[in-house]
DNA sequence: AATTGTTTCAAACATCTGTTTGAATTAACA
DNA sequence: TGTTAATTCAAACAGATGTTTGAAACAATT
């Protein structure tokens, strides 16, 4: 009460909602959280999110579509000078993936929060697919492009870019139990952005043949 | 109510709503999931749940208990006879975990059901993990000591445990995104539980140096 | 057949939650 | 400054939902 007087009208109103619901919605799921404590949180009237945004469902969209735009703000998609080796690309795309999922803890939330529209679609779903994962999807089949032969399908090519996306977004909905399995020592020891997304870089060039099978493997660079 | 007079005591009514329960868990998830649905579903009276489970939380630990217990039945972890090549068992391993994942779309409920536990882990995850996950995963990390030099280190050893199952998972997870990302038509003829599994068993082999990398790869250097 | 313990049932209860409402407050402008 | 529109607020509303209750139906035992 006494802090609400000093912060109000600091930010409108709409943003404030939309900034304290995001983080809301993404640990609970859209059914779990109350727009009373949504509310509470921005630290605003409770009549406020049907004034703004009509009601709960479409306060929703709003927000997924918001961590969907500060997220590709944030993580500007790379542009590689002509002639860099698709290996350097592919590495650095895997890092930049796992970053995205993991790394900081600040925004974790976003990636939280389309994890759950992923595994249980909504109408911001489609959205999300078109202007957020088709065009990273389409910058790693453009690097595999150059790695793979030309006569490799179009199918296989997608089950590839899938093996590298699906070992990254495994420790965002799997971090929990990877913890458990690790114990919590291991787990704070060698489970961040850095060293997960070298291995897996190593892991998927072993695997195309760019570098050497990973027992032996050499870091590239 | 003109059937549920022959139904009724054919089953006792506890089984009946763990049955029912679990696809209704699996589907809309513990909190939009309601009592009153699993008893329509179930065929039985509304304080029925209460009576045999005590409340819905309890409810859902059983449900969550009895689909692991299910799943252990239904795919049984296979024995090799002894001098097994190390590439066969994971590749044997591996389409057994997909499958697993999406195959037999009758029993895909369970499978659903531990995704949210793992998404969003209740009291019923650690015995998730302690009964279902480390056993499945003690099994890997012993094809993978076969295939790894000894010197091998135990987080590296688990990183790739982990690069398996998370290609597997990902199907599971993001099913529908896939399903946006390739079309409807790719979708349903290059995403089956057979081609998946010979997909990722390759991919996997091949960065661990098992088998030549993925098929008429140009190198690049 | 009577008794006793268990299970089922319809109804009600208490609470939570999204939404509405109408007055009060603030901001914009002439 | 006075008027108008936009916004905020406390309160109430309406519906859904988990849970309880006390009576009825049933099963088992004597």
């Amino acid at each position: 009460m006494e802090s609400q007087l000093e912060e109000k009208r600091c930010a409108d109103t709409r943003t404030r909602i939309l900034t304290s619901a995001g983080p809301v919605f993404a640990e609970k799921g859209f059914r779990a959280a109350t727009v009373r404590e949504i509310c509470q949180v921005a630290n605003v009237n409770l009549a406020s999110v049907n004034y703004h945004f009509g009601d709960k469902q479409r306060l929703y969209i709003e927000t997924v579509k918001q961590a969907q735009r500060k997220r590709i703000k944030q993580v500007p998609s790379p542009e590689w000078s002509p002639g860099t080796p698709a290996g350097y690309k592919l590495r650095a795309f895997t890092i930049a993936l796992i970053t995205r999922m993991i790394g900081v803890e600040e925004q974790s939330w976003q990636t939280r929060l389309m994890m759950r529209e992923i595994l249980q679609p909504t109408q911001a779903c489609e959205e999300l697919v078109r202007d957020y994962f088709r065009p990273q999807f389409n910058i790693l089949l453009e690097i595999l492009d150059e790695i793979l032969p030309p006569a490799t399908t179009a199918a296989r090519r997608h089950q590839i870019a899938f093996s590298i996306v699906g070992q990254c977004l495994y420790y965002r909905v799997a971090d929990s139990v990877v913890g458990l399995l690790v114990g919590e020592r291991e787990f704070g020891q060698h489970y961040g952005a850095a060293e997960l997304g070298e291995h897996i870089a190593q892991f998927t060039l072993a695997a195309l043949g760019v570098t050497e099978p990973l027992p032996n493997v050499v870091v590239i660079k």
